[in-house]
DNA sequence: TCATTTTACATCGTGCGCGATACATTTATT
DNA sequence: AATAAATGTATCGCGCACGATGTAAAATGA
């Protein structure tokens, strides 16, 4: 049996998988300058947009759980990117709010969407391909 | 300053990030039943493919380090469904083969592909958002 | 032939990513 | 008001993912 279905190729997710991976080792090489990872980095660029967030608000933007934001939050509060602030009006809820230095990674982090994309490395996956397996899958979820 | 390129929906890589983790939470619930992750499952579909390759040539496809493959490697040793042997042409290669377990896991497989398109949840992501950002990629990358 | 470089794999440390679980606060129910 | 259910966060354990480093075998080259 050929189980065509089984081919890398013809999988749904891999090329997501592989081009999110292979992008993400570049903006570690731009992030490492900043001092940090890049979903910390995602982290961030919501609190960039909108500061002073409980976690629960974040991780429903990234689609993270928050057992993966709040230690994630915890290292970049060592980091004194951010500090924590216990909700006035709901006990429960932990607002992340960006501290001086945060604002100012703002402003080195504005040059990275430029510089990333001379780095990428095209020949590396084949994004007609992914683009056909997207247009394929747009085409099964209706 | 707005800093536009700074928002999470102009971000290059986070539409790719964001869908293979949705994928991959949806592959696991049919994987459980197998007893395998999805980077397991990955290593599985290459020796699927074409049985008994060295470590690097299976790293090398799936665009994963070897010293990714190689604990995981160990675990699907541990669970009876791949064997490792020493090459005797290149005594530095250590060529990956199934186990009879490992391939009648194949025909439990043959299944998962199906399921899936039924169990992907299309409301969560926007499809379309990311089909634009891909347009605008492969523009950019020439 | 013997030293140098390259290649293939393994090991280590850190940071995710997530299922399972725990716990306190809030909301809903009776 | 007392009880039950839902919500928000934290903790734990395991398996990646990867940079850095180590080691042995093979290839290179003077």
């Amino acid at each position: 049996m050929t189980h065509e279905q089984l081919k890398l190729e013809n999988q749904l997710c891999f090329p997501f998988y592989a081009i999110s991976r292979l992008i993400i080792r570049k903006y570690q090489n731009l992030l490492n300058e900043l001092g940090i990872t890049y979903p910390q980095y995602l982290v961030l660029l919501v609190l960039w947009e909108t500061d002073y967030q409980p976690v629960n608000d974040i991780s429903k933007r990234l689609f993270l759980n928050t057992n993966t934001i709040t230690p994630l939050i915890k290292r970049l509060e060592k980091l004194k990117i951010v500090k924590k602030e216990k909700g006035q009006d709901d006990e429960r809820k932990m607002y992340v709010k960006l501290t001086d230095k945060g604002l100012q990674l703002k402003e080195q982090a504005a040059q990275i969407p430029y510089k990333l994309v001379e780095g990428v490395d095209a020949s590396k996956i084949d994004l007609i391909e992914l683009k056909i397996s997207l247009d394929n899958m747009i085409g099964i979820l209706k």
